[in-house]
RNA sequence: CGGGGAGUAGCGCAGUCUGGUAGCGCAUCUGGUUUGGGACCAGAGGGUCGCAGGUUCGAAUCCUGUCUCCCCGACCA
């Protein structure tokens, strides 16, 4: 549709923000009455949000296409047995139910078993290979708590791709494909964003990109070099070894603490009371955590005082299935016989594993375990064994960047992309095998590569907006222009606006006319809400002085033109919008 | 699942403490006056006050149970 005349479709805006809205994006499109909610996480996409998800849509679709990625559709209900054949039907996401006969399906998350099924049996030869397959389409995921509109639902619009090749090398290079393609889909979205090293999570896989779009109210933390385009999630970010200053420990009131003995320190409970207690810096402490692996044998971990463990860096370092958990107080008493607070690595039955940073660290002051008592003049190696240093705590802000070049700064973003290499993992479980040039055969090297479709228009519309409604991009905008008839009883004026629809047409413009029997200022303020890129003006006085009004959104700049030379005109105004 | 908050007209809310038979703004409909930045006047329609039970002459209001939604956290392919 090239154009729509309000009086005639049907759309609603409203003055209130909907009382569940915490973010202006999501404020905004359901104020402009783009979506709206049915359940949670779950959204009614109207008229024009659609229009705008299908540009999103076929721009994805333009550039996969033009990486030789072709298009299919795979159902949203899976039968179970799919799923149990790569051991993921537990996932809890997944929303299951059963058929009337009491077979077991789920709602499609996500369709590498589905792909990987479709692939099987059929692409059989290194021959056929590489191949690429995408889809866009619904997804649901029971999220626990769906938020900020369409930023985390629990159906949402995805563009999913996946890629089949005959070795790790070229499944890398068809990773390279869909990351240029991603490149120039986000560039032609018109979004600000940023390539980030990500977790490959529970999907798998060890080569993971995420491309997020930069907003305060992003649910991501990501660390970005001030000097080069390295960027990466703060839950995987690198942190390049430095030698830790020890000057605090000599201007302390301790001045040194290589003599081994222990001391009081009553009531003493976190790092910085001991800091505070001992005048040494946090950073020339060490703070002791007990955690427990996945059979819930307990062991030691060694940090800075100034720093954080992330437990993503740590389940990687130790081959671990989940996330180590933390022990509570008793248990924490019963390993050490101390309280939390007053517990170090020293005699303990449970293995050592330190952050890299303290491979400098000469003498330890720490817990003594003992409540109530520290310990100084520990070595490492003489009083407790280190199994291993590495790099188990998150990198900050201001720590140098993993590349060589500048510093860390922390910055959030909204995950609108992510891909990934994946390897074998799917293919080996699900027995889906080609025969290479020797007539061996081989499970499928693969990748895949998710855009979150809704997530991508609610993401524009957080970075590009105002006090008064929508800017949109115009790659995206649902209509290119905005043509408000303030006296839509005026045939003359419906003639010309008519016309002048049927021009902007012509040259490839889309446009939404307001010809609603409302005031001026209702008109303008819901063409300010809504946001398309250009607001023409056609009133009654104007038009009799042969004048048409222009608003570019983008910098709401007004210029007016004669009625005759409109279209010219417009076209040009348009050119000028971002 | 833990902590906090809230369910009253399509939307946004007051009324609940102190029980007396439901109200405001927006939206909608009718008539009129208006018409370049969310108009005004007059009138109208629309609510079993989340649900169930209890107390009471009487419950939106008090009690018990239950469901749902929102926020913070954990989770996130």
């Amino acid at each position: 549709m090239k154009k729509l005349f309000w009086s005639q479709g049907f759309h609603k805006t409203f003055k209130d923000d909907p009382a569940d809205a915490e973010i202006p994006s999501h404020k905004l499109l359901v104020r402009a009455g783009l979506i709206k909610k049915v359940a949670p996480g779950i959204f009614t996409y109207g008229p024009l949000a659609l229009r705008s998800i299908r540009k999103i849509e076929n721009i994805i679709r333009e550039e996969l296409d033009a990486v030789g990625c072709q298009e299919l559709l795979m159902p949203m209900v899976q039968p179970r047995s799919l799923w149990d054949e790569t051991d993921r039907y537990g996932i809890p996401e997944l929303l299951k139910f059963k058929n009337r006969n009491d077979q077991d399906f789920c709602l499609g998350a996500t369709h590498e078993e589905v792909i990987t099924d479709f692939v099987r049996n059929d692409l059989t030869s290194y021959k056929d290979l590489p191949v690429s397959l995408y889809q866009i389409q619904t997804k649901y995921r029971d999220e626990i708590r769906p938020r900020f509109g369409l930023m985390r639902g629990r159906e949402f619009i995805m563009k999913d791709a996946y890629s089949f090749d005959e070795s790790e090398e070229l499944a890398k290079a068809s990773y390279q494909r869909f990351r240029k393609a991603y490149i120039q889909i986000f560039n032609r979205l018109g979004l600000e964003y940023r390539v980030v090293q990500a977790d490959s999570g529970a999907i798998g896989g060890n080569l993971s990109e995420e491309f997020q779009v930069l907003a305060q109210i992003g649910e991501d933390l990501l660390l970005v070099s001030d000097k080069s385009d390295f960027a990466a999630n703060k839950e995987i970010c690198a942190r390049p070894y430095l030698p830790t200053d020890f000057t605090s420990i000599k201007n302390s009131k301790l001045k040194s603490i290589s003599e081994k003995k222990s001391f009081e320190t009553p009531g003493l409970a976190t790092i910085q009371d001991l800091a505070n207690f001992t005048g040494i810096d946090s950073k020339c402490l060490v703070k002791s955590l007990f955690l427990k692996d996945d059979k819930g044998k307990p062991f030691t971990v060694l940090l800075r005082g100034c720093d954080e463990l992330n437990p993503i860096k740590l389940k990687k370092v130790l081959d671990l299935k989940n996330e180590a958990q933390m022990l509570n107080d008793q248990e924490v008493l019963a390993l050490t016989g101390a309280t939390s607070g007053s517990c170090g690595p020293q005699g303990l039955n449970a293995p050592v594993y330190a952050d890299h940073y303290l491979k400098d660290f000469e003498f330890y002051l720490v817990g003594a375990n003992k409540t109530g008592y520290h310990t100084q003049g520990l070595k490492a190696g003489v009083d407790f064994k280190v199994a291993s240093y590495s790099d188990i705590a998150f990198a900050q802000g201001g720590d140098p960047s993993p590349d060589g070049h500048g510093l860390l700064k922390e910055v959030r973003g909204i995950e609108v992309g992510h891909i990934f290499y994946l390897g074998t993992k799917y293919s080996k479980s699900m027995k889906a095998i080609f025969q290479d040039k020797n007539g061996k055969t081989q499970p499928f090297e693969m990748g895949c590569y998710g855009i979150g479709v809704g997530r991508t228009m609610q993401s524009a519309v957080e970075q590009s907006h105002d006090d008064n409604g929508i800017i949109w991009p115009k790659s995206i905008a649902p209509f290119d222009v905005h043509l408000a008839v303030l006296d839509p009883k005026s045939e003359d004026l419906m003639a010309y606006a008519h016309k002048l629809v049927d021009g902007l047409n012509e040259k490839g413009l889309t446009v939404f006319v307001d010809d609603r029997n409302e005031r001026p200022g209702v008109k303008f303020k819901d063409s300010d809400l809504i946001g398309l890129p250009l607001r023409l003006t056609l009133g009654q006085k104007s038009f009799e002085q042969g004048q048409l009004e222009i608003l570019t959104r983008f910098d709401n700049q007004k210029s007016s033109c004669d009625l005759d030379s409109a279209v010219g005109f417009c076209l040009e105004k348009y050119k000028q919008c971002r």
